[in-house]
DNA sequence: CGGTATCCTGCAGGATACTG
DNA sequence: CAGTATCCTGCAGGATACCG
């Protein structure tokens, strides 16, 4: 299934991939969920600054896309859990080396977010 | 030197590189210079829908961030080449595990060759 | 808790004209 | 040829309020 959501305006794998992740909270939003699946208000916190209405859209079109399961639990506090798809988990990876040339390229620099949330990428 | 644009706003080294590359046009113009070394109208031909402005803007961010090389030739007919640095070799390479991900997920609709290289031909 | 529904803003990107 | 200089537009994303 080709999922994405413009098609035939791809000049390449990449130009697909970055509608993809092109949100701009969505790498962060596929780094949280690689290491756990999450429920929604655990991503809010997670992805800090985004707010609900963006994480939301966000969440919807990864999903739409194939990248993000939505997995609804009915219970009375409902409860909502997002997890990676094998597609996203292939995501993540293919995101690997672009994520170490990043870290590669800032250098040292990456102490100014503070807080250290310092973490390799979601390397298998 | 080649630290990015906007410092202390990267949460990991992917947000850093989709920093570098989330110009909408800037992976097509990577893609262009990873082949060989372009003239401004070459860029213009090759990334075809990109105005001027637009190309000219993406490619001033490109070199600022270490990604792409400006040669001014100084004649009369003025001629300026842009080509790839070694870090914009590198971060193609990194680019391409990703664009290999997003052959993969619009199926076979690109039909495009994988051969010995890391990259297919842009013939759409 | 896990979202919608609105409304609003900023700025990336487009159109067009002009220049060295 | 290789760009600037303006001006303009669209839409991704933000703020805030409300709902099942």
């Amino acid at each position: 299934m080709a999922t994405v959501r413009r098609p035939g305006s791809y000049h390449c794998g990449i130009d697909a991939a970055m509608d993809v992740i092109g949100g701009k909270w969505k790498v962060l939003i596929l780094w949280a969920l690689d290491e756990r699946a999450c429920r929604f208000g655990e991503l809010r916190r997670l992805v800090s600054g985004v707010t609900e209405k963006v994480l939301a859209s966000h969440l919807r079109e990864l999903e739409e896309d194939g990248i993000v399961h939505r997995e609804v639990y009915d219970e009375v506090p409902p409860r909502v859990e997002y997890s990676l798809t094998p597609l996203g988990v292939l995501l993540n990876e293919a995101l690997a080396p672009l994520g170490a040339w990043g870290r590669d390229v800032i250098g040292g620099v990456m102490e100014v977010v503070g807080g250290g949330g310092d973490r390799a990428d979601p390397e298998d």
